[in-house]
RNA sequence: GGGUGCUUAGCUCAGCGGUAGAGCGCCUCGUUUACACCGAGGAUGUCGGGGGUUCGAACCCCUCAGCGCCCA
């Protein structure tokens, strides 16, 4: 076996054969690994954790494709680059997937006490969490698994405690009895962004208040159930119609209750009777209004948000099963005016579970946002964080310069339980991480928001509150990437965390947003409609290198993409073209030994497609560090498919084919170009660029291989124009084969003039090598004209004069109408007189060139036999 | 209801002031020893409608229509 077979490359790519073994190689070698004791400038991005109960999803496979590529970019920058993996403890979400793993076994979390289902839940994690982890090695994500974090990890936890000890002390915490999101289902506390707005059918009705004879006022209402719960009814105060009612007592129905009737500004008059009921303890609003009237706040639900309390005989009735009897007792009682049914209206549902959320009034730990957001929002607005694209930057203040205070406390067991103890006589202790309560202290039954703990990911994963090597060496991190449809759940608390625990450093400098993943037509994805897409089942069929190309390639900035299974084919196509390519360059000897020869002593083809990589590197690196993926993945892709396969690899056949020391420059050319090209390529398909490389160059691996640098000595802007001129021949040859019904592989004689007049004579043999000409001095029975380059052909005398007649008829007209949109430009005065000067130019250049073009062609048709 | 975006080839999208582009799909031809997961050639758009600014508009402004998203 000869050295050259032993590092032959297969005959075809099998994506599944190679990425499994790269990625333990590189896990082996340890290439991931950050050192926080490195002279490198850093650079670092933090995984936002995805939920230890998730497994990877399409949006997912974006988002880490697209760090990945900037990871791996970095790295081979020479950056110290810090890739840190990890998963958050999704609160409500372990909860219930442990809580239905109990339910099978006929037990609820109750049967087992606090501290051993959370054992449970640990088991749980130990079993079944993170599938995420394995399937972000199937990516090839170069993230560093030694730092892999947990936010319940000790250290994490420590954290926790620390910062709210620290917002506490500082009064950004407190503890308070508000209107919050209840999920009667969870039976815990939302927070805003876990509360979900959907329009639904509803009703509304209009209900009579007060008996006859008495005070009476209507008012309108979508939860008639909740009236029972009223503590007063409020008008606007510049209403005429009720004006004189203000101040007045009404009785409430069932209840029997006298309320007042107050005034309030925000009462919208037109909507509905202009009377609006208040269930201060039921509703947000009316909690607002509740609280500067005075109203009583009458809770009549239970936890489940079954009646309860009310002394009615609605009482033990679910919710909506209450609605429908209220409803049909006031209407038995001649209260009910008109009813709109269906009526549409945004109604707020639990992220987790759908279930309708029950605004609910309940004491709770609260976030003071309003100093943290603001710093937040200001972070952004004086440019020490940077939002790309910054057109979505809006979005982004919208929300955080009208966040409500947080809801932090979570009816839960599963999470960081909060670090407040209760004395006997309502004395509250906050404890530090190293603090200890004081004796006969009861700690809070509830734990704290996954938020609360994720927000901290960029401080805690790198080790705050301690001061260590990681900190100091990585944080600020570099940037953030996440899909802007959770700019909110990440990116606010992130920066809040951030800001206050280190005053005033913004936890990463640039926050790169992008978009959904759509099914082809652009829908969204989503269960009912079944068009999801299973990245998984994806790299299965095509290669992880496959997927993540297409996911790229359709990254616009802050947009979302559509993906088809099709597109991913084509990823795998291409990965395919370049296998082959690689194979065939090293079978004609690429090879990358010894220093490039001297650009001036290269022939035009190779100065070319030095001159097409050289500006391909300089734009795709630019393109990247913009965040421009999917132009970046264009370049490369043109590059390689268009200007090397298609054209630099057949013009250099009948280089190879000749042999000699010409050939001998070309093959280490088309080494480098190819060695370059795969470094290009890298971020994006991390493992066939690598397998590829490895056998090109006899490297260790391209992980760490340097990124390719611009360099101007390896340009020649004027190749690009006479390859130009080449690759216009070798078309206008091929078309002319091609009309005239001649097999590709056919060879026909032909006669080549006027290649030395236009500085072409060295393409020549390259030129018949890639249109089948050979050498022929008669017998021509057609020519075409290319230029001031004449081809005459013999064809036996067999040529095809309607197709030429018909192509030269077809080339006239385009010519034709070209000059024609030219000569209205230049007979326009006012285009003479006020286009600029390079734009006239052109213009004029243009007419001129049509204008041979169409003598040429008219000359041509007339020359042609008639038949 | 308040914001905000989109409407370009059959589909998905680039382009955002100087002769309309890509990928996929489509049509014709083709086993020429890298590649049929391929090659060569080809067809396809009054750039949503209307108005305006400009020498010139897919691109800027106004307006209408249809979709979408966020927030309430």
């Amino acid at each position: 076996m000869t050295e050259r077979e032993e590092i032959a490359l297969a005959a075809s790519f099998t994506p599944a054969e190679i990425e499994a073994p790269l990625y333990q190689k590189w896990l082996d070698a340890g290439y991931f690994a950050a050192d926080s004791n490195s002279s490198k400038p850093p650079f670092t991005i933090v995984i936002p954790p995805p939920n230890v109960t998730g497994s990877l999803h399409i949006g997912h496979a974006l988002d880490h494709t697209l760090q990945d590529i900037l990871i791996r970019m970095k790295r081979m920058q020479g950056f110290e680059t810090l890739w840190l993996p990890g998963m958050d403890h999704a609160g409500i979400a372990t909860q219930n997937a442990v809580e239905r793993a109990l339910a099978t076994e006929g037990k609820s979390r109750h049967d087992l006490g606090r501290e051993e289902f959370v054992k449970r839940v640990w088991q749980w994690k130990a079993e079944s969490g993170g599938a995420i982890l394995g399937q972000m090695k199937r990516l090839g994500d170069s993230v560093d698994w030694s730092r892999e974090r947990f936010t319940m990890d000790e250290n994490l936890s420590y954290a926790v405690l620390e910062m709210f000890k620290r917002m506490y002390e500082a009064e950004l915490i407190y503890r308070a009895e508000r209107i919050i999101n209840w999920c009667p289902r969870c039976l815990t506390a939302l927070s805003d962004i876990e509360v979900e707005h959907k329009e639904i059918e509803g009703q509304f009705v209009q209900i009579t208040y007060g008996d006859e004879g008495e005070n009476q006022i209507s008012i309108a209402t979508t939860r008639p159930e909740t009236m029972l719960g009223d503590g007063a009814v409020a008008v606007n105060p510049n209403d005429e119609r009720y004006k004189h009612m203000v101040g007045k007592l009404v009785k409430l129905p069932y209840v029997n209750r006298m309320i007042p009737i107050i005034a309030d500004e925000l009462v919208d008059p037109e909507f509905g009777t202009g009377a609006v009921k208040v269930t201060a303890a039921h509703d947000p609003n009316d909690f607002e209004m509740a609280m500067r009237h005075n109203v009583p706040m009458v809770i009549i639900m239970n936890e489940h948000a079954v009646m309860d309390g009310t002394n009615t005989q609605f009482d033990g009735m679910d919710r909506f099963v209450a609605r429908k009897a209220v409803v049909e007792q006031l209407r038995a009682d001649g209260r009910i005016g008109w009813e709109k049914r269906p009526y549409l209206h945004s109604v707020g549902h639990c992220q987790r579970c759908e279930t309708i959320v029950e605004p609910r009034l309940s004491k709770q730990w609260f976030v003071k946002v309003e100093s943290l957001a603001k710093a937040a929002g200001d972070a952004v607005r004086d440019g020490r964080v940077k939002i790309d694209p910054e057109e979505l930057a809006p979005r982004y203040f919208d929300w955080i310069d009208n966040m409500h205070d947080w809801c932090i406390s979570r009816q839960l067991w599963w999470g960081h339980r909060i670090p407040v103890f209760y004395g006997p006589n309502g004395e509250v202790v906050v404890c530090g991480p190293d603090e200890i309560p004081p004796a006969g202290y009861v700690q809070d039954e509830d734990v704290l928001d996954t938020w609360f703990s994720s927000g901290l990911w960029p401080l805690s994963t790198l080790g705050w509150p301690a001061k260590t090597a990681d900190f100091q060496k990585f944080y600020p991190t570099s940037v953030l990437a996440t899909g802007y449809d959770i700019l909110f759940f990440w990116v606010a608390r992130m920066m809040m965390f951030g800001l206050f625990a280190t005053d005033g450093v913004p936890p990463f400098k640039t926050i790169v947003l992008h978009g959904l993943v759509r099914d082809r037509f652009g829908k969204k994805m989503s269960k009912s409609k079944g068009n999801g897409i299973d990245p998984i089942e994806f790299m299965d069929k095509y290669g992880s290198d496959a997927l993540r190309f297409t996911l790229a390639r359709g990254a616009n900035p802050g947009t979302d993409q559509a993906l088809a299974e099709e597109w991913v084919g084509g990823a795998r196509n291409f990965a395919t073209k370049l296998w082959n390519a690689t194979r065939f360059a090293m079978m004609n000897g690429a090879n990358v030994e010894g220093a490039l020869p001297a650009f001036d002593s290269l022939n035009g083809i190779d100065r070319w497609i030095l001159t097409r990589l050289d500006e391909t590197s300089e734009s795709v690196t630019s393109l990247l560090e913009k965040y421009e993926f999917a132009k970046a993945c264009e370049l490369i892709y043109h590059f390689a498919w268009d200007d090397l396969c298609d054209w630099y690899l057949e013009l250099t056949k009948s280089i190879f084919a000749a042999g000699g020391a010409e050939a001998d420059a070309t093959k280490r050319v088309l080494g480098y170009v190819l060695d370059q090209l795969l470094r290009l390529m890298h971020p994006v398909m991390p493992f066939i660029s690598e397998e590829l490389w490895c056998h090109l160059t006899g490297g260790e691996t391209l992980v760490t291989a340097n990124w390719p640098i611009s360099n101007s000595s390896l340009r020649d802007e004027s190749a690009n124009a006479t390859i130009s001129e080449v690759q216009n021949l070798v078309t206008e040859i091929r078309r002319f084969r091609n009309d005239q019904g001649i097999k590709t592989s056919a060879r026909i004689g032909a006669r080549f003039t006027g290649l030395t007049e236009s500085k072409l004579e060295s393409f020549e043999a390259a030129l018949r090598h890639v249109t089948r000409i050979d050498p022929a001095e008669d017998n021509f029975s057609a020519k075409i004209e290319v230029g001031n380059v004449t081809i005459e052909f013999d064809l036996s005398g067999a040529i095809d004069l309607v197709a030429e007649r018909a192509r030269l008829t077809k080339d006239l007209a385009t010519a034709q109408k070209d000059l024609q949109t030219a000569k209205v430009k230049l007979d326009n005065e006012g285009f003479m007189a006020k286009a600029p000067m390079d734009v006239v130019q052109e213009i004029r250049q243009r007419a001129a060139a049509t204008q041979a073009d169409i003598e040429r062609l008219t000359a041509s048709l007339a020359s042609l036999p008639t038949t």
